[in-house]
Order: structure tokens, then C-alpha cells, then sequence
RNA sequence: UGGAGUGUAGCUCAGCGGGAGAGCAUCCCCUUCACACGGGGAGGGUCGUAGGUUCAAUCCCUAUCACUCCAACCA
């Protein structure tokens, strides 16, 4: 084992030969129980960030723990096509070399994605695997392999057959810069700065004119009604008459809706159904004309007359500055709105009518609002147990999930994208429609033979949306989908909790008779910068997590993420953070090689240690070291009992914390552990137990406890730090029943023993434990040299405690550094102080405890166990101030 | 506008009804033969603010302030 620890030795090596050994594999059909994780493809779109290494870290610690926990574990890894963010990627590469999609053509352009495709999908593969990440690569998929693609289609004509999926002209948002319709989820409100313009719209009867306020004036040439409140005393006459439209020389009704709020503005509304989502819905309340006045690429149509071919704000200034001409502006006043943006690209996003394919989402809403509502009334387990109930946690998620199912609208699938999935329908010459699994070549009303595809492709989240079951070959009911459906854990970030699984629950319950695509939803939080800001490039406070692993090794990083990982709380990354948990790496390589030395297996550094080479076999009889442990561990010396005793607590508290999504309380666990407690106590102690005539027939036995309770430690932080776990774990001595040269991260995940005594054991070393520290801060505060051995004397004052302390002396003395525990004291003024300061602390304790006991209320009121523990309690700090008290006395004979 | 979350030691975070914890940072001592990515010691907090419930509140309730996020149809 080599002295110095250094990750980057052995991470690329440990991981190639995992690959070789088929460790990621996951059986089709296995006796063992089945757990799966379908892992959210990352976008070909670049490059693996900080986000992606906190879902790789939190998933790839519970598939390790649940292969090492006997399970038939499957993570299945695919990448998605994310059809927007890839195709602006790529134009953005093509426009660099002048190139156009358009000039280029669908085909031409198309290779040059799939080129893009490959060479990004491969950098994310190997980026997880930098990570450490352990899903199963032989099954690898991307959104648009074949058989994902065949699904695609199949599911398309079935909900078209269904009638869920249907073509119609609606106002839907579309972004002028990218050419093609969004969804409303890729639209983000975002705060801009604009004004409010107060219109005088004329009246035909020749009554005074009516005020209209309006952030986007240049919408007034599509403006089909003004609307007012039904109820609204100002406007009652007014109803049913009509105004002019200004610069438009048209004529429009005044209509009543209760949409319009009095309050606001002047409380007459301009209705412009072509281009606002509002408006639209009101029109259809009142069948106006639809009129839509731009066109694709923002520029104002026919319709907008002596407008046309301005662009929006060209047609705004304009259409101001005719107004103020006409003196039909009353005023203008600044004013902060929000307006929807394209997600991608960030330009105003305008409601427009169009043609485009939907989803009817309704039915299928319900029935996912149903299982989650399920899941809620049930417990983490329970929920594992069935295939109709998810639960989301954090759980303050799911009202947010409930509030927008509730509130869904029909999902606008179609996208005027060439990369994606172009939709299967086909139109004739006829203007019949052809929707079909297979390619048309022949009209299905009327036998035409000129037919044509539909230009349009699927919004990537369609496909993204059945991911969980069409990764493990829906729709034929394959081994792998009879085994690993549901899958037992989603884990992703909150921001595509609609985009995404709201959508795969939807279209898994639908596709799958009623089964959930996943039982447990587990929404991390986001991965910020240390001041707990958003990272980006436009910010510059980005963190390359290849950076962190060449800097601190994939290990230290996981253990960062994973401490940092509890539930509902962002993470902010800090680098200082990761330098303690690699210093953790350290330690726990240091700790190993010194057992390894101790054990008489690797070349001791110290010349002439007289420790024996360990013979497991001789000393177990065979017996591999657990069983031999768990069968005499009854006997052990108080040392070796009580590590065994911390160490069950551990596991227990790692276990509890992976099942309850608490991967910081269980990382924290183990570094409390192997640095707290191993490290700091046991192996120093041990030094003693090893190093001793006095206890050289326990020599054997600690050597085994040594062994044992690192080989637990490596198994129990596996899934946390897999390679350095892994590493050291190789270089590990033969030990009876075991076969070198296999995996840890096959071996099985150690369990709490019902070993009963445990918390005994605990209290013995506790007490000299604190005889230690006490020893240790006397010296300090004494200023002491390191280097002095001094002779101190002891006196037992409470026997109970006495028996405990005697057997500890030897050790006792050894960790305080002492010459002898048994003497004369050195310094009777510091440890005089020391006492009478003790003493005052002690006294101050009882006086609290007395005002507690002595109050009525709590005599009356307080549970019966708590006022006998406080009595207890009282009577110790007395019996301690007797014994102080005691001290003090002798320590004034002394001197 | 509505909803959620957060506010604890200088920093990053645990704890969440019975007298406040860790890591890092700071200060002091130590190159003791696993580890200076180390060992030992010390200092440091009226647990955002104000009320309330309770024998008892950092923890529960109410209000309030600050920050963050989510959902939004106010032109």
C-alpha cells in the first residue's frame, strides 16, 4: 500500500477493472428481490455539471447499498436527445462556421446533430464514470434509438386512437427567434421594465370616449371587443354599443365578461383573442373573430394594413407615435410587468393562434393526482409494497404537484424542430390525415399516393415522459419489464418535477394498467455556489466538477454532495468543504495502513515491532472473522466489546438514514465514526492492548477486531467513497472464508448485530474516555509539556465507577501520556483550581436542578420518569461534590 | 397575489420540547515511530425579532422582518 494517498493512482484503474468484472450488471430475471432506478438522461447538449454529479452521487450511493444489500439492483443509464436545447446548440457550432440549417436542409442538418449526438453522449458517459457512477451500461439508451423511437410512435397512435391526442388551431406561445410553439412550462414569467399606455378608443354614439390601459398598444390592431364588468356602474349603457378602433378604422363591440377587474385601470379591457391567452378565452365566451396580426417571425401581417412588416417594436413606436398624433394617448407611466420569455433563448414569447398537435391531459391528471394523494397517507415502506401509490418527498412537494395537475391544460406536443421525433401523421393531397405506427405511403381515406409526413417533431418531454418503461422494452412485456416495473425510486431535480415526472407519472399509469412508473419520488435541491447563488457561465462562478475530482478525487466529492444532500435545502458547494472530507480520505488511508502494519501484513516502519504476523485462522479456527466475532465477542476485552458496540450503532444509523432519503445523517455517521471513534479511540487504545505484556493474550482477539471493524467500516462507506473503499479493501490480508481478489463492492453491506450489551460496553469506555480528556485539558491548561511523562495519582471515591476506571488504567495512562497513573500528583495548585473550579460548576448544577425539583408546577405536571430522572440526576452532582470535596482535602494535605 | 422553504459559533451545516453540536476558520502547544490531508488544548452563540401555549421553548402556535424558490390570467 503505497504511503501517500493519492485518488487519482488508483480511481481509473479500480473502475476499468469493476467494468471488466461485470459489477454495474443487473439480471434479467434473478431469485434476489429487484430494486431499480431509471437514471434521468442528461441532455446531449455538452458537458456533466455540478447538478448531474449530485444526482449520479445520491443514486449511485443507493443502488451500491441496495446491490451490497442482496438486491437484484438495476440503474438503468440512457442520455436524452432534448430536442430545443440540442438543435440551438448545433446551430449555434454551424453558424460559426457560416453555415445555416435552412441552406443546409433537414437531411444535411440531421447528421450533423447525430455527429454532435455522439461525441457529447460519450463525454457525459465518461464523465458519470469519473464519478464513479455504477449503472449498468450494457444498457445504455438515448431518446431516439429505435425501439425508444417504435414506442414513440406506439403511444402517439394510441392516445390518437383514444382521441387524448388531437390537432387544432389555439393560441399557444411561440418564440419568433427559435420558430417553433413552446409548452406553457417553457415560457418563464420574468420581470421587465415597460410602460402602461392609457388609449382613447371613441365611441360611435358620440359619448365620451373610453380609456383603455395596455402594455402592448401594437396588439390593439388585432383587438376584436373591449370588455368591461358586468357590474360595473361606469359602463352599464355602454354594453352592446361599439367603439372605434383607433388607426384601424374598424368598429368593435363593447361586451361584458366578469374576467375584468373593476379596480384595475380604468376597468375597461381591450380584447385582443389572437394574442393574449386571457383574451382568447374571452373571445370564445363571446365568439369574436380571432385575428391574428403578426406572423412567424414577429412581423407585423396583412391584417396590421399600413403596419405590416414592422416588427413588433418598430410597430409599437410607430403605432404610439400615430396616436399621440391623432391625440388618442392620454398618458404614459412606467411600469414593471412580467412577461413571458422562451426558457431557451430568452425572447418575449408571443401568444399566437396556430395549428399544432395536443394532448388531452385531463383523464389521465386525475388518476396521477389519485396515486400521489395515495402515497401521502402512506409510509416509505408501505409505499414500496404496492404499485398504485407514489410518494414525493420532500413531502412539501406535493401540493405544489397537486396545484398544477389540478390546473392542467392540454399539453401542445407539436414543435416546428427537425431533431426530435417527427410526428407519425401524414397528410394527402386531399387533406386527408393519416396517423400511423408505420410509415404511410398511401392515404388511409382515400388511397392517394401523395402523401407527406408531418414537418413537425414531438417536444422532447414526450419521450423523456415514458423513459421509466420504455427503457426496459415496452411495449413488449420483456423480462427485464416484468421485473424491474415500477421502478422503485425516481430521483431528480425539483425544477422538472412537471416537465418531467408529473408527465411520466401521467403516461405511466396510463400505458401500464394503472402501475406507477415509480414509487418514490426523491427531489433534490439545487446544487448553488458557495454564496449560495445560482451557477452560471454569464456569472462566472461555475465550478467544473472534473476540476473538483483532479483536485480532491471523486471521492472527497461524492462525500461532499452527499453530507450536503438532505432533504429540502440547496447545496452550496464549497471547496473548503471538500478539502475536509478529502482530509477524511486521508485519514481513513492512514488508519488502514497502520492496521495493516499492526497486523504484521505490510513492512512495519517501526524497527524491531514486536508484533506478531496476525494468523486469523489460527485465532477464529477457521471461523470467518464476523462469525467468530458475533459467537465470542460475549468475552472480549472491554475495548474490543465496546467498538463492536459503536460500530452496530453506526449501522444502524446509516441504514435508517439510506432508507429515509437522509444520505448527509448517514455519511456523517460513518466519518463520525471511523475519525471519532476508530481513529482517534480505538486505534489508540489498541496500541496498548497490542503493544503490552499485560494483555498479550488479547493480542489474537484485537487483531481480529482490528481487521473486522475496518473491513465493516470499507463496507459501510462503500456507496459513499466507493473507489478509496475499494482500494484499501484490495490490500486487505487473507482472512478465513473469504476469496481475494473479489469486489467489496459485491460484498454484503454489514448489519447491526442483536448483540444485547452494548450500551454497557459503551458506558465503560465512556468513563475513561472522559479520564482521558480531563488528563489531557488539565495539561493544557497548565501549559505541560507534550513531553513530559508525569506521575499521577488516583483515588477511587465511587466504587461503581471505580471497578470501570481500574480497568482502564493502563490505557488511561497511555493516551494522557503519563509516566504512571498511580503516584504522586505533579502540580497540586493547577489541579487544586481545577477541582474547586469543578466544584462550582457542580454546585451551580445542583442549585438548577433543586429550583427545578422544587417548583409545584413541575412536581404536578411533568411525566413521572423525567422528575425520577431529575432526582437521579440531583443525587449524582451530590455524591460528585462529596467526592470533590473529598479530593480537595487531600490535595490540601498534600500539599 | 398565493404557496413553500430558509434564518443556530466568523463560514458551511446538524439538532428540533427538558440546561446548544460538528467540520472548516481563529488562538496556544506538539514533526510522539498510521496520518501535519495529523495530534492535543482553548476561545467563540441571549438558536432572525416580538408576542403566545407549556411546569419547561432554539424546537409548538401567532405576528413580523430578511433572503430563496415555486405557482400565477390583472390588461
Amino acid at each position: 500500500m503505497q504511503k501517500a494517498f493519492s485518488p487519482e493512482s488508483f480511481e481509473t484503474r479500480l473502475y476499468a477493472w469493476w467494468m471488466e468484472s461485470k459489477c454495474f450488471h443487473a439480471e434479467d430475471q434473478s431469485p434476489k428481490p429487484a430494486f431499480s432506478i431509471a437514471m434521468p438522461p442528461p441532455n446531449v447538449t455538452g458537458a456533466l455539471h455540478n447538478g448531474h454529479a449530485l444526482f449520479v452521487t445520491i443514486q449511485d450511493v443507493l443502488v451500491r447499498w441496495k446491490r451490497m444489500s442482496g438486491y437484484n439492483a438495476l440503474w438503468l443509464p440512457g442520455t436524452d436527445h432534448a430536442g430545443i436545447a440540442t438543435q440551438m446548440v448545433v446551430e449555434r457550432e454551424l453558424a460559426k462556421e457560416g453555415l445555416k440549417r435552412q441552406a443546409m436542409g433537414r437531411d444535411a442538418f440531421l447528421k450533423r446533430v447525430w455527429e454532435w449526438k455522439e461525441k457529447s453522449g460519450d463525454m457525459i458517459v465518461e464523465q458519470m464514470k469519473k464519478l464513479g457512477g455504477s449503472p449498468d451500461w450494457d444498457r445504455l439508451q438515448f431518446t431516439m434509438d429505435p425501439h425508444l423511437s417504435k414506442a414513440v410512435r406506439h403511444v402517439f397512435v394510441t392516445l390518437f386512437e383514444q382521441g387524448l391526442i388531437y390537432r387544432g388551431t389555439r393560441i399557444i406561445n411561440w418564440c419568433t427567434r427559435c420558430q417553433t410553439a413552446l409548452s406553457d412550462l417553457e415560457v418563464k414569467p420574468t420581470e421587465r421594465k415597460g410602460h402602461f399606455y392609457h388609449l382613447k378608443y371613441e365611441r360611435t354614439d358620440g359619448g365620451a370616449p373610453l380609456v383603455i390601459a395596455t402594455t402592448r398598444p401594437e396588439t390593439l390592431l388585432g383587438d376584436t371587443a373591449v370588455a368591461v364588468h358586468p357590474d360595473d356602474e361606469r359602463y352599464k349603457g355602454l354594453v352592446g354599443k361599439k367603439v372605434k378602433l383607433p388607426l384601424m378604422n374598424r368598429e368593435i363591440p363593447v361586451i361584458a365578461d366578469s374576467y375584468v377587474d373593476k379596480e384595475f385601470g380604468s376597468g375597461a379591457l381591450k380584447v385582443t383573442p389572437g394574442h393574449d391567452f386571457n383574451d382568447y378565452d374571452i373571445g370564445k365566451r363571446h365568439n369574436l373573430p380571432v385575428m391574428g396580426v403578426f406572423d412567424k417571425a414577429g412581423k407585423i401581417n396583412a391584417e396590421g394594413k399600413q403596419y405590416q412588416g414592422l416588427s413588433v417594436t418598430e410597430a409599437r413606436e410607430k403605432i404610439l407615435a400615430d396616436l399621440e398624433t391623432a391625440e388618442l394617448l392620454v398618458r404614459t407611466e412606467d411600469h414593471l410587468h412580467s412577461v413571458g420569455v422562451c426558457d431557451r433563448c430568452e425572447r418575449v414569447a408571443e401568444p399566437m393562434v396556430s395549428e399544432q398537435w395536443f394532448m388531452n391531459v385531463k383523464p389521465m391528471a386525475e388518476k396521477a393526482i389519485a396515486a400521489v394523494r395515495k402515497g401521502e397517507s402512506l409510509t416509505l415502506a408501505e409505499v414500496e409494497k404496492r404499485d398504485d401509490a407514489i410518494k414525493i418527498m420532500p413531502e412539501s412537494w406535493a401540493s405544489t404537484y397537486y396545484h398544477w395537475m389540478e390546473n392542467i391544460r392540454d399539453w401542445c406536443i407539436s414543435r416546428q424542430l427537425w431533431w426530435g421525433h417527427q410526428i407519425p401523421a401524414w397528410y394527402c393531397d386531399k387533406g386527408h390525415t393519416t396517423v400511423s405506427k408505420e410509415n404511410v405511403s398511401r392515404c388511409a381515406t382515400c388511397d392517394s399516393t401523395s402523401v407527406r409526413q408531418d414537418d413537425d417533431v414531438l417536444d422532447t418531454w414526450f419521450s423523456s415522459g415514458l423513459w421509466p418503461f420504455t427503457t426496459l422494452g415496452w411495449p413488449e412485456k420483456t423480462k427485464a419489464y416484468n421485473t424491474f416495473y415500477p421502478t422503485n425510486v425516481m430521483e431528480t431535480g425539483f425544477d422538472i418535477l412537471f416537465f418531467w415526472v408529473a408527465r411520466m407519472i401521467m403516461l405511466g399509469m396510463h400505458f401500464n394498467e394503472g402501475k406507477v412508473p415509480f414509487k418514490r419520488v426523491y427531489l433534490h435541491a439545487m446544487v448553488r455556489d458557495e454564496k449560495g447563488q445560482k451557477m452560471s457561465k454569464t456569472k462566472g462562478n461555475v465550478i467544473d466538477p472534473l476540476d473538483i475530482i483532479r483536485d480532491y478525487g471523486a471521492d472527497a466529492f461524492r462525500f461532499t454532495l452527499s453530507t450536503m444532500a438532505g432533504q429540502g435545502r440547496d447545496v452550496k458547494l464549497s471547496l473548503d468543504r471538500i478539502e475536509g472530507y478529502k482530509a477524511f480520505c486521508n485519514k481513513m488511508w492512514n488508519a488502514s495502513r497502520y492496521v495493516l502494519m499492526r497486523l504484521g501484513h505490510v513492512a512495519s516502519e517501526l524497527p524491531g515491532d514486536p508484533i506478531p504476523k496476525a494468523d486469523f485462522k489460527k485465532v477464529t479456527g477457521g471461523k470467518p472473522l464476523a462469525d467468530w466475532v458475533s459467537e465470542n465477542r460475549a468475552d472480549f476485552h472491554p475495548l474490543n466489546k465496546w467498538i463492536l458496540a459503536e460500530l452496530d450503532k453506526t449501522i444502524t444509523v446509516v441504514e435508517r438514514g439510506l432508507e429515509e432519503f437522509r444520505l448527509n445523517e448517514s455519511s456523517q455517521a460513518v466519518y463520525d465514526f471511523v475519525w471519532g471513534q476508530y481513529c482517534d479511540w480505538y486505534i489508540e487504545f489498541s496500541k496498548e492492548l497490542l503493544g503490552s505484556v499485560e494483555h498479550s493474550a488479547r493480542v489474537g482477539e484485537t487483531q481480529v477486531c482490528l481487521m473486522h471493524v475496518l473491513e465493516q467500516s470499507l463496507k459501510l462507506a462503500h456507496p459513499f467513497i466507493p473507489f478509496i473503499t475499494e482500494e484499501i479493501y484490495q490490500h486487505l490480508p487473507e482472512r478465513p472464508g473469504q476469496k481475494q481478489g473479489t469486489p467489496l463492492m459485491l460484498a454484503s453491506f454489514p448489519n447491526a448485530s442483536r448483540y444485547e450489551g452494548g450500551e454497557r460496553d459503551i458506558e465503560t469506555v465512556t468513563v475513561w474516555k472522559s479520564a482521558v480528556d480531563t488528563l489531557r485539558a488539565f495539561r493544557g491548561e497548565n501549559n505541560i509539556s507534550p513531553k513530559a511523562r508525569p506521575k499521577v495519582s488516583y483515588e477511587v471515591l465511587n466504587p461503581k465507577v471505580g471497578d470501570q476506571f481500574i480497568a482502564g488504567v493502563p490505557f488511561i495512562r497511555a493516551l494522557a501520556q503519563l509516566e504512571t497513573l498511580a503516584g504522586e500528583t505533579g502540580d497540586v495548585d493547577g489541579e487544586l483550581k481545577r477541582v474547586e473550579k469543578d466544584k462550582q460548576t457542580t454546585l451551580a448544577d445542583i442549585e438548577f436542578t433543586k429550583a427545578k425539583l422544587t417548583k409545584p408546577t413541575f412536581i404536578e405536571k411533568a411525566p413521572k420518569e423525567l422528575i425520577d430522572k431529575e432526582k437521579d440526576k440531583l443525587k449524582a452532582l451530590e455524591t460528585k461534590v462529596a467526592e470533590l470535596d473529598h479530593a480537595l482535602e487531600r490535595l490540601k494535605k498534600l500539599k
